[in-house]
DNA sequence: AAAGTTATGTGACAACGTGTATCATAAAGT
DNA sequence: ACTTTATGATACACGTTGTCACATAACTTT
């Protein structure tokens, strides 16, 4: 496969025809039917000129999401102690982005989307935790790895995220913003009201 | 396609073969190069058999990951008040069973795991955290949605358990039942152990 | 145990998707 | 204007899919 250069007016004009044209047809049809010819139909674009910029159809959807994280990434701004109890959360960019992009959120969330996609959501998540964590200045109490912490609550907040775009947003995206964050810093027991007795974390055998 | 007698003989022994197959070669090769004619091949079948019991590979895969559930569930039990300090919890159960499933919770969790077996996964561990939060015998403040609180939970569950996976198990089982439910809990600020100030919940608009 | 029923095996088929090759053409870079 | 390079058109070999009849084997029923 010939390597071409990234800089060059046709290349870059290429491959964004490519990603739009996949995304319109997970958008209609789902992901997985889709077929190469279809991405070369759909971006106006010979069968051969894909293969020249993209292994397979893996490759081009993993350009695609790079560009949905960076977006992401690129609104999401750091969490310092004072934004934890207001609205401007990372998570409240999460959620505006999900309603930004419903329907291509939606089809990733449901049984046609690609698990591919929710394993980076899940590492982009726990990475924004890592941080979060860093902010807060404290290290965690019983040796619990910062890893877990940071998968527990990525965790979370996807499954949340699932379950709000499933049951059709009962709840604005703000307010779904603030619980989110609230319940991975307080717990369940905080929930409830819960406060006492506070049991000491389980010791790393 | 003709309707098979599920209590037949052969068929059930074509149907064993066929999912027993299924596994060795996602163990040998990985699922995706996998053909339909290599699961014949290794089921010592015909490759029309497999037409006659399912419609695609996705269908026989499903078929190995709902028998998993249904051994997942039968052996959960309900979390009593009392369990919730020692290494009982239904979580333990579920960390036992992936280590026991383990070839088949990697394929579950893995890029070409079925998303629908997923979602039962995220209701069975929401159902086990709305009954959870019944044996507290205490009702959420501010107004916080029990779904909210149980979908939270679930994902974070199911999230913690994939990092487990991916990372190779770097933590006994029974650790990380332990941690996960303390966890969910006691929330990242009681990991941290920044108990005060607590922070009331958000209130629902 | 014999007769009837039903699942499986054989071999073949068209349809489709994949990956690659060649050569001409168009569009970019210098 | 000249050179370089990406793209388009066409074709090919190959593997996979899904579906036929028809014969045979295995199981169920009486």
């Amino acid at each position: 496969m010939t390597t071409h250069n990234p800089d060059d007016l046709r290349v870059r004009k290429t491959r964004r025809s490519l990603q739009q044209a996949l995304i319109r047809l997970i958008l209609r049809k789902g992901y997985d039917s889709i077929s190469i010819q279809d991405i070369a139909d759909e971006a106006e674009t010979a069968r051969i000129t894909f293969y020249r910029h993209y292994h397979d159809k893996e490759a081009l959807l993993t350009d695609c999401l790079n560009d949905l994280y960076e977006d992401l990434t690129r609104r999401t701004e750091r969490l310092t102690p004072q934004m934890l109890v207001n609205d401007q959360s990372p998570l409240h960019t999460f959620y505006v982005h999900i309603v930004e992009h419903e329907t291509l959120y939606r089809i990733l969330f449901s049984s046609r989307g690609s698990q591919t996609v929710m394993q980076r959501l899940r590492h982009h998540m726990a990475g924004f935790a890592l941080s979060t964590l860093e902010s807060l200045n404290r290290t965690p109490i019983g040796d619990i790895p910062v890893q877990v912490l940071a998968y527990h609550a990525a965790g979370a907040q996807i499954g949340l995220a699932m379950w709000w775009l499933d049951e059709g947003k009962p709840y604005p995206p703000d307010y779904m913003a603030r619980i989110a964050l609230w319940l991975s810093l307080h717990g369940a027991l905080g929930a409830v009201g819960a406060i006492e007795p506070r049991i000491p974390p389980p010791i790393l055998p």
